[in-house]
DNA sequence: TTGTAGGCGTTATCAA
DNA sequence: TTGATAACGCCTACAA
């Protein structure tokens, strides 16, 4: 019972040759600038074109020439502000060279993440953008074919020999981890995005590296994770904490967060729970959400390169697409620090 | 020299039927469930098309079934997290029904929005979701064919009898304007998006209104306009600025903006010049960034119904493409108020 | 300079 | 139960 309503009476190169009592190849050819056309011909073919409201069909463009100015983007959280940059950035530019993009989300899932590949798949881009949801082979396995004409974003995956657009999560955590450890810090709660992401594993692996390097080990029963939002940060600071005894269940005197969402859910806890940021607990976000430099405290976080990013993936389009080279391009972008005001410093007196 | 790399050498119905040594029209009934098939063989089928990494290729399929399983949806300012929610929400929820949703942004731009119904168009998507840039009739007109299967956003335009999702953004202006005037505010600066932006007249016309009632006349030269952002906003408030003198070109106590962005461009005005909101000045904002309950201070802000909007949404989708109903709807939703600190009560003592 | 014919990968109709 | 065949709208040799 899909799709029962009709939609345009279609005018076709057909149609409008029979208007014009031509050949439909000469229409084709008049409307692709083919210089063979008289130049009259042509003429007479655009306007009859425009007056009849002719739309050309890029299904049968691209059946028949194999090529359907498409990109794919597969995003897990698309709602994520960078990401939401980023594929706005690439997007309006690509429009420019006739472009489409199409943008899915995996939210983090596996199994969505596949439906995503296959439906994209479907639809014969020219290439594809995937953020992988996790490292899944069976997954990637099905983008073999593409390798020339896909993206890995955030992830380092070797088996397929395809371009990369990096971001160093890793260094994120540890700069995060640095900020915290360097202010006197030692009992801090790290909350993130599911480990199975790669980033987020990445970027746990990375404060790991930041306490390994002040000699400390670092507690991985201290990783909480969940899915970005305001609602689960508040939800796990909230699990922790009992109101009876006005304290947490261990000890707790900085919150490092994957997300500056949960790092407002930090700050809903806190501000339900009387308790003050950054004095009776710290917290740093990631991502740097434009607004957090407005929040109170302003949220010291770490900023990705999103400009940067957005730049790697167009050069890559840009040369494949556009220019038809053939190179594998890995580029590489690293996060910095925000140092506002919701971490506190221990150290001072 | 556009796309001279090759993509999948494809697995098709054909070559599947070549390798099974029956014919295509049997793989693509197996493949499409048709009783006609014997259990047998469409088991054969089905296994030998995983074996070979088939995928359907839907450009072939829409052209010949006139169905592309594609909702179209252009925009303006992706950026904004009201729209990201809405489509996101609609993108995840059709994508469950095998429906892929492609988003356009048209950056406010007639021309931009007309570029961006042709490349739709030509996409033959079975739906379209459109927030005008304006109320252009050559670009609307383009439409006329989908009536049955086009939603209009925040705009009405009745030459069209299509259906319309609308936002009752004249009510959110003046429900703004009421804070202000309710807490003594008479001197009122507008930020908003360029007029011929339909919901930002409206936005105006509301504000217009609730001057009104209060017996005064609102002064359009207060209109100042801009594309939305923190960078702009700010721009706009140090111009009219004379830092030499310590005050404002005209008499200003409380800033009404169409967006938490151009608020918060307010906030960055407000801190380089040593100011204090709300003491020195009030701000309210429009969109209710979840963010925007942590900034310092809290920011008064007209929430934006986004889950209503993107459950009407859905709900005509869902009648018209899966349920086949072809009644035309015209759903609407009101923003409110969220009242916070950035609005001074000028009355009180 | 223009027209004819074949095919891109499907689905759908009819015959076998 | 299966197979041949004709579209869908477009592009592109090749022929005229």
């Amino acid at each position: 019972m899909r799709g029962t309503t009709s939609r345009n009476k279609s005018v076709t190169i057909k149609s409008i040759a029979e208007e014009l009592k031509i050949s439909f190849s000469t229409v084709s050819k008049a409307l692709n600038h083919n210089p063979a056309i008289k130049t009259e011909t042509r003429q007479a073919v655009i306007k009859k074109a425009k007056e009849m409201g002719y739309t050309p069909n890029s299904l049968a463009k691209g059946l028949r020439s194999n090529t359907t100015e498409t990109i794919a983007i597969i995003f897990n959280d698309i709602e994520n502000p960078v990401l939401t940059y980023v594929f706005r950035d690439i997007s309006t530019k690509m429009a420019e060279y006739g472009y489409t993009t199409i943008i899915l989300d995996s939210q983090f899932s596996e199994k969505i993440e596949r439906a995503n590949i296959l439906t994209v798949l479907s639809r014969q881009p020219d290439f594809i953008i995937l953020e992988p949801a996790s490292i899944n082979p069976e997954n990637l396995a099905l983008l073999s074919e593409m390798s020339n004409r896909l993206i890995l974003q955030g992830t380092q995956y070797d088996a397929l020999n395809c371009h990369h657009v990096h971001v160093d999560y890793a260094y994120g955590g540890y700069i995060s981890a640095c900020e915290m450890l360097s202010k006197g810090h030692r009992d801090c709660l790290v909350i993130t995005e599911r480990l199975s992401f790669p980033t987020s594993e990445q970027f746990v692996q990375g404060i790991e590296k930041a306490f390994e390097e002040y000699g400390l080990s670092f507690d991985r029963s201290r990783v909480k994770t969940g899915h970005s939002s305001i609602t689960e940060g508040f939800t796990i600071m909230q699990e922790l904490w009992t109101p009876a005894e006005n304290a947490f269940s261990m000890p707790i005197t900085g919150v490092i967060t994957f997300d500056d969402n949960f790092a407002y859910g930090v700050y809903k806890f806190a501000t339900n729970n009387n308790l003050n940021i950054p004095n009776d607990i710290s917290v740093i976000g990631f991502d740097d959400n434009p607004i957090s430099a407005f929040s109170m405290p302003a949220l010291t976080t770490i900023h990705l390169p999103k400009e940067k990013m957005a730049e790697n993936h167009m050069r890559i389009l840009h040369s494949v697409l556009l220019k038809g080279r053939t190179e594998i391009c890995v580029f590489s972008a690293a996060p910095t620090l925000v140092s506002r005001g919701s971490v506190k410093n221990l150290l001072k007196t």
